[in-house]
DNA sequence: TTAATTCTTGACCATGTGGTCAGTTTTCGC
DNA sequence: GCGAAAACTGACCACATGGTCAAGAATTAA
């Protein structure tokens, strides 16, 4: 079982023989690297900017500095260069799909959940964008995905939330809009970076900001549905 | 001052004559008026689904119902009929952007202000979509409207909570991040709404779905501010 | 050095793009 | 009914699109 289908990305299916494409840890030749990196570099900026119609493989090109018959070349189609951008995409969001249990302190989850996501939306904005990207579509690519993978994973948090809330940890919220407004309150500061820049009248957000604002959030979400912070070194 | 410019939205100097296009209730006969409702009902809808790049005027018109050459006849360009739409949404939104003072109730403002942005994403989630497009973007269209009028906006609801705060009314945060906090959680219905229907394994929101959700947030950020709730007939 | 493999590229193609325009049909005030 | 204004539309244009291909250049393995 490849990655692909691991991840529920829902890819054509391509019968070549395996070409590096569906492996994380790049194969092939140094200049095969070099030029992988730039382009799915390039490639994640202008889809999440400009979706994936409105996204056109010249420009791509240009921006990793090569002509268009050779960014053909490397990735094939347009098709399999987006589908494997939200494989690469998937893959790192799995990274902070780790386990927990009941037997986990509620504040302490919480509040990584928060932290890493706001990290992840950080380090990876362009992803988180390309990501929103693909939901406001209609998820076209993303369906299985949705209803497979992350399903599950959010019905097994669920799962332990509620049994926080059986044994007094927390107030009984429902897991699944509580886990909906994690997501969206911490995705916000990438996708909507613009608006966030435009309002706060900045160049950018500074790690100060951002601490400031994980602090915020892991207060509000903490406070609001009844868990005991644990104090930070405030 | 045409609404264009009131609303900040960067639209071309457009020197002809008026004929209809920024005015809201619609002028000209009855037969324009219904082709441009169904025009922009079909063009925010394909917009918000794939963007201003990712969309052609030929689906717009199709799903118009109308030849592409008619649509043109009517929205004169791409460009116009997209800033249209814009300004449209910005007019509903400010609907919204009802004044409110210091001396109100903590609790039943922030109350109103999650019922009514949740309804908006209920009633309009196409132009939810196409703003947060637009967003997504960078914001192309939209620099001034953001720097501008809803900078403001923020910015005088800001001082309003900062008062509560120091009135002792709710807890001194930092109201810019409380007021993002509002509107990515609920807008987060909308835009990633294939997420949230994929992940609920649901067709749509139930009314009473929305109802729980709003409950949820507002209580949720009430508590999280430390706001005493008024009691709601439960 | 040689031979195979990988890489690079411009020319090319069918199709789609936003937009124009001339000419026709329909609607509407009188 | 008549004339003007509004509405409609197919043909057309220059250009961009995703993608193919054949042929050459660079790299690597023997």
């Amino acid at each position: 079982m490849d990655k692909a289908r691991r991840h529920g990305v829902q890819n054509e299916q391509q019968s070549e023989p395996d070409n590096g494409h569906s492996v994380e840890q790049e194969s092939g030749g140094v200049i095969r690297q070099r030029n992988e990196r730039a382009i799915l570099a390039a490639a994640e900026r202008i889809f999440a900017q400009h979706g994936y119609r409105g996204t056109s493989l010249q420009q791509i090109a240009e921006q990793a500095g090569m002509p268009k018959s050779n960014l053909l070349y490397y990735v094939g189609s347009k098709r399999k260069l987006y589908v494997r951008l939200l494989e690469r995409t998937m893959t790192r969001w799995n990274v902070m799909l780790d386990n927990i249990s009941a037997d986990d302190d509620p504040a302490e989850v919480l509040s990584a959940f928060i932290r890493s996501k706001m990290q992840i939306s950080r380090q990876h904005p362009e992803s988180s964008r390309l990501f929103a990207s693909e939901i406001l579509g209609g998820a076209p690519f993303l369906q299985e995905y949705l209803r497979g993978e992350l399903r599950d994973w959010v019905l097994s948090r669920s799962a332990v939330f509620k049994a926080w809330a059986d044994r007094g940890l927390m107030d009984p919220v429902d897991p699944v809009w509580l886990i909906f407004l994690i997501w969206s309150s911490t995705q916000h500061y990438a996708d909507f970076e613009a608006q966030v820049l435009g309002i706060t009248d900045r160049d950018a957000l500074s790690d100060d900001d951002l601490e400031d604002i994980t602090r915020f959030l892991t207060r509000m979400v903490l406070k609001g549905c009844g868990v005991k912070a644990v104090e930070l070194s405030q």
